[in-house]
RNA sequence: GUGGGUAUAGCUCAGUUUGGUUAGAGCGCCAGGUUGUGGCCUUGGAGGCCGUGGGUUCGAGCCCCAUUACCCACCCCA
């Protein structure tokens, strides 16, 4: 091990992924295009307000999970965990939600939780944020839904499905949240230490605990689908319509919730059984306080992050990406080609041809071997007996047919 | 923040049972043989402060303590 090493939690991605990477990235922005999404790349540092007020003060993320430090002149600043508020602020600042038509945008980018790293979570780690501002009604839920439908469906993900919820609005969520905590309470002894802390702090929580007996004790209680006002199972029911009307497959799960405060009516998962214990692919949903708790006017949003770390996990398990390699191998033979081969490779290259070389003679065994490994399409042999007749010999490795070409024709193949 | 596990070659790991001379394998790398000039086969080679610091012992990769890092899970979340 070196001395210096990565920081805990960060890690470099390697070039062996990148592939991955790209796929994922250019997948993303093929479906924002298509589906008439602008891409808005918001800055990894916000003042730590915006987070404070947005995400909510006693949320886990805020309280312990911040990289919050002042900078040099006294401001308190934070590395965004999340993206919303940070688009939020965005759209507020630039006045980009002014039309009276709704705003879509994404954005794509690292974020930062100071975590206990384990699998499929790190202390940097990467989103695609797809967020939706002014737009109220049920179908860009739907919309939005859709679009992640296609995103993980275009990239060859087949076993998962979307779970779906409503929270309620400002008008019925607290009657549940009522009706939920006098229940619980009467069970209290019976729920396990971490439920019991959540009964005072977020006793929705409850109702995703891993623990069995807590789950049975949920089971019995008040069922949130019931409890919606008529105007959020309306809503709801445009949304799961509109899904059906596409054949998007969905399975409502009335205990499926946010950690996160400023959600509201329809919620939703992406689960995938690839993962370890951290199996969520995707989350989101509609945040109608939020405009309005960063101090902006009252405008609707709905959106949700894919984590990009875990969803490129679950590719590289269900996937073979074949890397090509490059167009070219030369293989200088002796010494004194290095020089001739440097002006060839430079030549080719500029033709728009991938020429890669090693700048050290070595036997054509080994040469032969590294453009094997490398996957090179051909390889170009310059030894001293082709030099002395200003020749080259080209091998394709594929058919293993081999020609020799007068080095001033190079520009012929 | 709380548990549990791991740390030996560039990579994946044996070796710890019962402490005992020069620490092993496979892959990769280098050189040779074979081959039709690479892939298969084969011979040889380089490469390790056994995570770090203490301790026990005549003797520690192995036992004890501490420390650090990584992994997995809880928590939380995507």
């Amino acid at each position: 091990m070196p001395e210096i090493t990565a920081v805990r939690g960060f890690k470099d991605i390697l070039p062996d992924q990148i592939p991955l990477w790209r796929l994922v990235e250019d997948k993303a922005r093929d479906l924002a295009r298509r589906f008439g999404y602008l891409e808005l790349r918001a800055p990894v540092l916000e003042r730590t307000e915006l987070f404070a007020r947005g995400i909510g003060e006693t949320t886990d993320i805020v309280e312990k999970e911040m990289y919050t430090m002042e900078d040099r002149s006294g401001d308190k600043i934070t590395l965004r965990p999340e993206a919303t508020a940070g688009l939020v602020r965005a759209v507020l600042e630039h006045s980009l939600a002014t039309s009276g038509r709704p705003t879509r945008l994404f954005c794509l980018g690292p974020m930062f939780r100071y975590e206990r790293p384990q699998k499929g979570r790190q202390r940097q780690f990467h989103q695609l944020d797809v967020e939706v501002f002014g737009d109220p009604g049920p179908h860009i839920d739907a919309e939005v839904i859709s679009l992640l439908c296609a995103f993980l469906t275009e990239l060859g993900l087949t076993d998962v499905s979307i779970q779906l919820n409503s929270l309620g609005c400002p008008k019925c969520r607290p009657i549940f949240r009522e009706k939920l905590t006098s229940f619980l309470k009467a069970h209290e002894p019976n729920l396990c230490p971490d439920c019991q802390k959540r009964l005072i702090r977020n006793p929705l929580r409850v109702l995703d605990c891993k623990v069995e007996a807590c789950q049975a004790i949920a089971a019995n209680g008040p069922d949130m689908s019931e409890c919606l006002c008529p105007e959020c199972q309306d809503h709801l029911a445009v949304v799961t319509d509109s899904l059906g009307s596409v054949g998007l497959r969905y399975v409502l799960n009335n205990r499926l919730v946010r950690g996160l405060d400023y959600y509201a009516r329809t919620t939703f998962e992406v689960h995938s059984g690839y993962l370890g214990a951290q199996s969520a692919v995707a989350g989101g949903g509609r945040y109608d306080g939020l405009c309005r708790q960063l101090g902006g006017p009252d405008l609707p949003g709905v959106g949700f992050a894919v984590g990009l770390e875990r969803l490129i996990m679950i590719l590289a398990q269900t996937q073979k990406l074949e890397s090509l390699g490059p167009d070219y191998y030369l293989a200088a033979l002796a010494p004194e080609t290095l020089g001739p081969a440097f002006k060839l490779a430079h030549q080719l290259r500029l033709r728009g041809l991938s020429v890669e070389a090693d700048w050290e003679p070595g036997s054509l065994k080994s040469r032969l071997k590294r453009a094997d490994r490398l996957g090179a399409l051909k390889v170009i042999m310059l030894g001293p007996d082709e030099l002395a007749n200003n020749q080259v010999t080209v091998r394709n490795l594929v058919t293993k047919e081999q020609t020799i070409l007068p080095l001033t024709e190079i520009n012929l193949f």
